[in-house]
DNA sequence: CATGAATGAGAATTCATTCAT
DNA sequence: AATGAATGAATTCTCATTCAT
């Protein structure tokens, strides 16, 4: 791993631990191993390298949500991969999860960065309105039902992260089941 | 209001304007019109501070979301107001909701505190397994039931409050049916 | 006792057991038992509130320190009097003998107190003086011979009160043997 | 010099001119030419530092007793010696010597340091132990010797510094035999 | 007399950042 | 590219003192 690298990671690792209110530059410098002019090399100042953490994540994240995307499945099929792919981003990437979804309102995050491209949304937004158009979805603004889709795999997985229940085969498919059906006319 | 509650309330207010990690003693003295003196005479440190207010925040939402709650009602009212409470402790209370949904994951939140009593979780717990007694809800850890009905009350207040979309009578009607139906059998 | 000496009292304590360094107001009115007000009642602040400890520390030992005094008593008689009043002094209030010795030299204590009037001290030198012209004493600067005498008593009972040895009716007569025979002829 | 060795300078010289009492942090810095930031860097707090002035005082101290010391000299000769050396630290080096004589008791200076290893304190009392044993000594606790001793030696240099006689070759020899004989059989 | 909530000047300490090596 | 000693502005926190009750 580069140095930059080892940077990020530990700042994430740190902000994980124990809140990005209470992690330094120099807890950064000690968990990297790195010394505080490299780190300074690498990036200017601490914003920038909590920015530069958090579009690495988000970077991360929308492969993850996309990955095996496949548009010419059918409506169900396509809901459950997008689904799916962020139901294991939030398991295999816990720390990146729970940082995206602290800090994405915060004003330490740049706006640009908070409102970056995101090409999964627009393609749940869109999926949303073919589904209301064919009948299978209940007619509502369809940010409603993404915010409401949204907010359960959200909690599920952050309900499971900090330990309230297990999360294996059968309760996937039951948290499908009921986005699924949340929205469903 | 007394200088203790002044304190408090300033630090919710700068919270919810700039977020924790820029909010400072000094802004907080200033907006509350104390002096430092005063304010470590309340609270001994900054921390314990920011927990009397999380604290604080979570008393007042517990009250909130027990209003009117009549155990006598069928189980779908009881459902129903429980919901709404909540919606509507959000919408009336958006600081002290942020500030709750922000920090219950946050480390800066003592333990303790963020696994505080919370009678209104426990009934709703119960409500849920009674209908799934009933054959009404479907059969699923009950926590797991109640993450994702609390995860979408939480995601539609928060995208409210940003701004995503109205929340008007028939918003919050949709809200609370894909609620219901999230976790219907 | 009165809510002076209470102060008074509650001060010498936290001397001795945390150092003049870190013993504040608060913690003396914690101790003392009384308000703010009432201290400043008292003592209109801080500086002269210790300069009055030092103050009665002072006036205790000086007649402590003359105590049976007969200047009818044979040289011998006398000097061992004197000797063994601070001696006695020392063990009987060691709180106020090593605030006293801690502090003589001390800014914080006012000058004018610091050289106070101190009848003991020159009936002292004048012992001395007196014994020099009768030959038992060693001719020598007086202060050198008070001083002389003056820092086996102190250090002798500071040992004694850190524990560094027994101090019986044996230690106390090899003492005042040390006293006498250092300054003889 | 080293920044490390100013700042415990600075400090040094600051409590002999007024006392710890009124010796800030701030006046460190100015007084050492150094930032707030180096002088955390070395010192994790006031008490530590103030804690390392002391133990290079005793360090130095320390090597100053035992310099020229030579075991092969006659008793009276090392025990000459040793009380020059004294004499000669407390001459030299005043600011030590009065910080060591005036916080040796006091609680602001940890225990354990207070207690440190003293090869010349080992040295003296068995020095007096030997004496003893020759006769030449009075038989008492060698503590109590050694606190006679001391006592006058500390005594007399306080005296000095704080101006009360002058300290030439003759008080140097009166006061070398007053400590001969306080401990003479 | 006695009280203690309120104060704010000043003290200790932190921490992002720089720069010479 | 990497380092870490030095920095000082900003921040937290302390504590003697006041004053209305």
């Amino acid at each position: 791993m580069s140095k930059r690298e080892d940077i990020l990671s530990a700042t994430l690792d740190l902000i994980d631990e124990e809140g990005l209110q209470s992690v330094t530059i120099a807890k950064i410098m000690k968990r990297a191993n790195v010394g505080s002019g490299t780190l300074f090399n690498y990036f200017s100042n601490k914003e920038e390298l909590v920015n530069e953490v958090y579009k690495a994540a988000r970077q991360h994240m929308e492969e993850a949500l996309l990955r095996n995307y496949n548009p010419g499945l059918s409506l169900y099929e396509r809901f459950k991969c997008l689904q799916l792919n962020r139901l294991h981003f939030g398991l295999s990437s816990p720390k990146e999860f729970l940082f995206i979804d602290s800090y994405s309102y915060s004003p330490y995050i740049s706006a640009g960065l908070r409102s970056m491209e995101d090409a999964s949304r627009e393609i749940i937004l869109s999926l949303i309105e073919e589904g209301q158009t064919q009948g299978i979805f209940k007619e509502m603004d369809s940010h409603l039902s993404h915010q409401i889709i949204h907010g359960i795999m959200v909690s599920i997985v952050k309900g499971f992260i900090i330990q309230k229940y297990p999360l294996d085969e059968l309760q996937v498919q039951q948290t499908l089941e009921a986005c699924w059906k949340a929205i469903r006319v």
